[in-house]
DNA sequence: CCGCCGATCTTT
DNA sequence: AAGATCGGCGGG
């Protein structure tokens, strides 16, 4: 059997390839349309890049790993750790089409009027999953975790868009998001 | 459809 | 004091 992808390279030779995973959690499936790529002490974006702090602790173990973190008080982003161990480097889940729409989802996601706003964000995905800090730190490839992330043969290359991250201040410039092009599952932006 | 703004609370 | 977001509201 053949490795699919290898998650201890650079999160930004990660994130592309991640596009069409399946991530699973406790409320359901989904395949991975939109990933951010975030590094180490060398990215400013990056959590990891004011040194291993309690938060940031997951970020700085193994590859594969999963970290969550609060965003504003309210909301939760889960990111699939990569790089070497101790480097601080993740790929952010930004956005999955559901493998199937689970009435759980539904329940998770009240606001959401129309399918497409299921888990087109961040935020919504976690929401939609079940995912929270509670699952910070699990080891994505165990059948024990309650998260898991299902890799799968990366997508072409002619099938993803390489664009500029979503929501920083910093390093505005630097093109380490992708999206499988064509998607409706892709957040807004 | 688009832009603005407030919610909410952990982390620094 | 800011933040890897979201949804409601008002205007066009």
């Amino acid at each position: 059997m053949r490795t699919l992808v290898d998650l201890s390279q650079h999160s930004s030779i990660v994130a592309p390839k991640l596009l069409g995973s399946i991530l699973h959690g406790p409320n359901g499936s989904g395949r991975i349309v939109e990933t951010e790529a975030y590094g180490g002490a060398d990215d400013p974006a990056s959590h990891s890049s004011r040194g291993l702090t309690p938060r940031t602790e997951p970020m700085f173990g193994p590859a594969g790993v999963l970290y969550v973190y609060l965003i504003y008080g309210m909301y939760h982003c889960a990111n699939v750790v990569t790089g070497p161990d101790g480097d601080g480097q993740a790929v952010l889940i930004r956005a999955i089409e559901p493998v199937e729409v689970t009435t759980a989802m539904q329940r998770a996601r009240p606001k959401a009027r129309r399918e497409i706003d299921i888990a087109n964000g961040p935020g919504k995905l976690c929401q939609a999953l079940g995912i929270d800090r509670s699952h910070d730190g699990e080891d994505l490839a165990s059948p024990n975790s309650a998260v898991r992330l299902e890799l799968v043969e990366s997508t072409p290359r002619d099938e993803r868009v390489q664009t500029t991250r979503i929501g920083l201040s910093v390093a505005t410039e630097t093109p380490w998001r992708w999206y499988l092009r064509g998607s409706a599952w892709v957040s807004k932006t």
